[in-house]
DNA sequence: TACGGGATCCACT
DNA sequence: GTGGATCCCGTAT
């Protein structure tokens, strides 16, 4: 069952909480790859000294979190990496969730050879642990790149659907890799799946 | 297990 | 020209 625009159409905090748990979903011109969303952020554009479009900044790479909610805001950084976050909130308020990490379900095999050029089994114990434990990780695992900027959730290719029933605990924390952004860098916006091994960090 | 540095490039200034 | 919502590997412990 696919999520619809009125889950992401809601404030950015509750979505990302929600997201924990959910099935992010990748139809890879017919691969389908899938694992379960463990670790996000929540980033709120105006008022956030860490969010690419605090105060309002907007950009051609921003652009996108000012569209509907729903949509995917891919973004490159430190040279070698994507980003995936998906856009919360009405159209016009820049804030989105970034994905920090997944649990792999489906297409493991696939997701090891995009990370690591070797099938699951063959992996370390090391590799297979650090699969899709990051925000880098999990797009190289998935084949995320600037292709999916700007696509829309609520279409086939890549989405994000219920996950089963199941209790957890949600860890609320402060976010990862932001000591530039002042005070903004001890608010808690990251959440994540208490005791699931693909957590990025406690 | 914990650190330190290099990789590598595009959007932004 | 600068530096980042990161990752990996080498070295040390």
């Amino acid at each position: 069952m696919k999520l619809g625009r009125e889950f992401y159409n809601r404030d950015t905090i509750t979505v990302a909480k929600d997201l924990l748990g959910k099935v992010l979903v990748h139809n890879n011109k017919g691969n389908i790859m899938k694992g379960k969303i463990v670790e996000t952020e929540a980033y709120l554009g105006l008022r956030d000294k860490a969010a690419h479009a605090y105060g309002g900044r907007r950009t051609k790479r921003v652009e996108v979190m000012y569209g509907p909610p729903g949509v995917a805001y891919v973004y490159f950084i430190y040279g070698m990496y994507y980003c995936f976050n998906i856009v919360a909130q009405e159209e016009g308020v820049p804030e989105a969730v970034l994905v920090r990490a997944i649990e792999p379900i489906e297409s493991i095999d696939q997701m090891a050879i995009n990370r690591f050029k070797k099938p699951y089994e063959e992996l370390t114990r090391y590799q297979k642990r650090n699969l899709t434990n990051g925000p880098g990780k999990l797009c190289m695992a998935l084949n995320i790149t600037k292709e999916h900027n700007g696509l829309d959730l609520c279409e086939d290719t890549l989405y994000v659907e219920e996950g089963e029933e199941e209790d957890f605990n949600i860890i609320t924390s402060k976010r990862i890799g932001i000591d530039y952004a002042e005070e903004a860098k001890d608010f808690p916006y990251r959440f994540y799946i208490e005791g699931n091994p693909y957590v990025s960090a406690k």
